[in-house]
DNA sequence: AGATTATTCAACCAATAGGTTGACAACCCC
DNA sequence: GGGGTTGTCAACCTATTGGTTGAATAATCT
């Protein structure tokens, strides 16, 4: 029942999976609500077997799930997989701002011809 | 100046060059500070040039930036840009929530029986 | 200028991704 | 139970990706 093991690394999967604009267009379309198959095909000029591949993609990176209504199998968006991935993001922007922040307090307070060979500080 | 004008769909090309384990471990230490080629490619099992591919991947989605100094040419993280990609499944996802939200609040109000042909709206 | 260091370009290769078509499977309806 | 839906599996094709090695470029240091 779980939003599926997310084959891989997960995070590559997940980046994986968004990097494509169908897959994207569709994880969109799925956040107004659950969709079939055919239905989820349809604004695009792919076969279905295409689509069904995209959505293989997506599943494997636990963004959606699949049911089963009568001979449909309904896609669900599973959103909470998008922590995974806004976490890491939302890490290292803060990290890399915080280093530039303590950076230019740094420069700031020192005089001007000890500048310019910055070295790493390991 | 700008940081690179991200090639094709912008999002498109940030989400690839994440989906890559090295990329990404890359992003992460240069969250920590610029460094050169060398020196990113040092923990990794493979060429220089390999390293270099990584770096252009990620150059042009627009994550980083280069400039010279000495025969070296320093990686510099450009953080903003992870807005982009942050911006898109934060939106997703509240919108996704938000409908989860709604949808058991029209569900919780329904008698048992009206339920199972929940179809869509529009 | 010649040697050294740092990085990229070019050609190549195997594996993967995204697409196709055709056959098959599962389920409903009559 | 035969025929329409709905979706997937399989085989195939091409372009892209991530890697390789070898040669080229660029800046620096004698």
């Amino acid at each position: 029942m779980s939003p599926q093991p997310a084959r891989q690394d997960g995070l590559s999967g997940v980046f994986a999976a968004l990097a494509d604009p169908i897959r994207r267009d569709m994880v969109a379309r799925l956040a107004e609500g659950d969709a079939t198959v055919t239905e989820l095909a349809e604004p695009y000029d792919v076969s279905l077997q295409a689509v069904s591949k995209h959505l293989k993609v997506l599943g494997e990176a636990g963004l959606v799930s699949r049911t089963r209504d009568a001979q449909k199998r309904p896609v669900h968006l599973e959103a909470e997989v998008f922590d995974l991935a806004t976490k890491w993001l939302e890490r290292y922007r803060r990290q890399a701002e915080e280093r530039y922040r303590r950076l230019d307090e740094v420069l700031a307070a020192m005089p001007d011809e000890t500048r310019s060979q910055e070295s790493r500080h390991e």
